[in-house]
DNA sequence: GTCTATACCGAGATAGAC
DNA sequence: GTCTATCTCGGTATAGAC
C-alpha cells in the first residue's frame, strides 16, 4: 500500500471524493497550482469547502493525490495498448506502429491531465518538494518503464537485437513519442492525425532499423 | 492622420525598449500571460506605463515580441553552435556529439525565456491567436531549419547518407535533445550533466547508425 | 518628441454580508 | 445563494521635466 502519509485514509465518501478530485484536477489545470484556490475546488465539485478537507489535508496533498492518480490512469492507458499491441506479435513493424500510434493519440484522451501537467511543468520552482518527488516516481518515466520487458520479451524471441531494453525503450520513446508532445503543447493542440501518423510511422522503421537484429547466419544461394 | 494601428515602429529610446523587454520576459515567465500585469512589468523595469504602451501597442504585441526575440536570440545561438561545430568537420561523431552537448547545455542559459516557454505551453489555450502563430514561427522548428543544410552539406562530402535534411535534422533532434527538455521541465531543472552527456552521445551514435553511408564498394580481402 | 508620475475609466473578478 | 462593495487590470488622459 503505497498511501501512508494518508492523512483521511478511508474517511468521506468515494463519490464525493471523486466529484472533488475531477474538479482539482481541472481547476488545477486551467489556473496552475499557486493560483487556483481551494474554494474553486469546491464551487466546482459542488461540495463544502470543509469536505474536502475531510478528504485531504491540505492543498498540496489535493494536487498531489490528483496528479498522482492522473499519471497512473494514463500508464494504466499504456499497459492496456502494451497488452493489446506487444504481447502477440505477428507483424513486428505493425505491431509497433499500431501501438505508438494510440499511444500517441492518447494524450488527447486524458486533456485535462496534461493541462496539469502542463501547468506542473510551468511552475516546478514554485510546487512543493513532496509534489515534485510524487511526480517524478508516477510521471513519463514510469510509463516507459512498462514498455520495456515487452522489447525484453520480443528480443527473447529473436525478432529485435537488445542490449539493454531500458535503453531501448527510451529510445522507442524519443523516436515515436516525445516529437508529438513537444509538438502539440502535451496534446492541447493535436497534431493533425496524417502528421502524427508520419512521426510514428518514420520512427518505428527508425527503431527497427537500429535493433533489427543481425540477419541470421546467411545461406543466399550462390 | 493614418496612425491608427502603428505601435511604435522606431519611436522610442532603446535603453528603455530593452529594459521593458528584460522585464516583461521576467515577470511574463514568472506569471504567465494572463497573470501578468502591465504595471508589475513596469514595476519591474523602472519604467512609466505610459512608457510602455509607447514602444507597444499593447499587452499582446509587448508578449508576442518579448518572445519571438527569445526564441530568435536562441535560435542564432543554435546557429553559432552550429558554425563552430558542423562548418569543418574532422571527426563527425565527434563534431555532432560536441555541437548537441553544447546545444543540450545551452537550455539552461536562456533561463528566463524557457520559463516563458512553459508558460506558454501552460497557457496555449488563453494565449491570442496572434502570439501563437508567432510562436509557431519563431519556435523551436527555426532552430531546427538551420540544421538541415550543415546535414546537407556533410552528406554532399559523402559523410552521410541523407535522402531528406530536414527529416534527418529532426531526427537528430529528437534522439538528442527532446529527452533534455522534457525530463529537465524545459531546463528549469537541469539534468545531471552525466546524464545529459549520456543521452546525447548514445544519440548521435544512433543517429550515425541510422545515416551512416553505405560502405564504400568493398574490396575486402579474399 | 520621449520620458515620469499620477489620476482615471470601464469591465470583470473577487470577497463579504446578508 | 444573491447582492453589493471593493479590487484588479488593460488602457487612456493629463501634467510637467528633459
Amino acid at each position: 500500500m503505497p498511501d501512508p502519509p494518508a492523512p483521511r485514509p478511508g474517511g468521506g465518501r468515494p463519490d464525493k471524493r471523486q466529484a472533488i478530485c475531477r474538479a482539482a484536477r481541472l481547476v488545477f489545470g486551467r489556473e496552475g497550482y499557486t493560483r487556483a484556490s481551494v474554494d474553486a475546488i469546491a464551487a466546482e465539485s459542488g461540495v463544502a469547502k470543509r469536505t474536502i478537507y475531510n478528504h485531504f489535508a491540505d492543498k498540496e496533498d489535493l494536487f498531489r493525490s490528483v496528479a498522482v492518480e492522473g499519471a497512473d490512469a494514463v500508464t494504466e492507458a499504456v499497459h492496456v495498448l502494451l497488452e493489446r499491441h506487444l504481447r502477440k506479435i505477428v507483424d513486428l513493424e505493425e505491431d509497433l506502429t499500431a501501438f505508438c500510434l494510440e499511444r500517441a493519440l492518447a494524450v488527447t484522451e486524458f486533456p485535462e491531465h496534461f493541462a496539469l501537467v502542463r501547468a506542473i511543468h510551468a511552475e516546478v520552482h514554485r510546487l512543493p518538494p513532496h509534489v515534485l518527488e510524487k511526480w517524478r516516481e508516477h510521471g513519463p518515466p514510469s510509463a516507459h518503464r512498462r514498455l520495456a520487458p515487452y522489447l525484453r520479451r520480443i528480443a527473447d524471441r529473436g525478432l529485435l537485437d537488445l542490449d539493454d531494453a531500458e535503453k531501448a525503450a527510451a529510445r522507442l520513446n524519443s523516436l515515436t513519442q516525445n516529437d508529438v508532445l513537444l509538438r502539440s503543447f502535451h496534446g492541447a493542440l493535436p497534431l493533425p492525425p496524417a502528421t502524427v501518423e508520419e512521426i510514428v510511422t518514420d520512427g518505428v522503421r527508425a527503431f527497427l532499423r537500429l535493433y533489427a537484429p543481425a540477419p541470421t547466419p546467411r545461406r543466399s544461394r550462390p
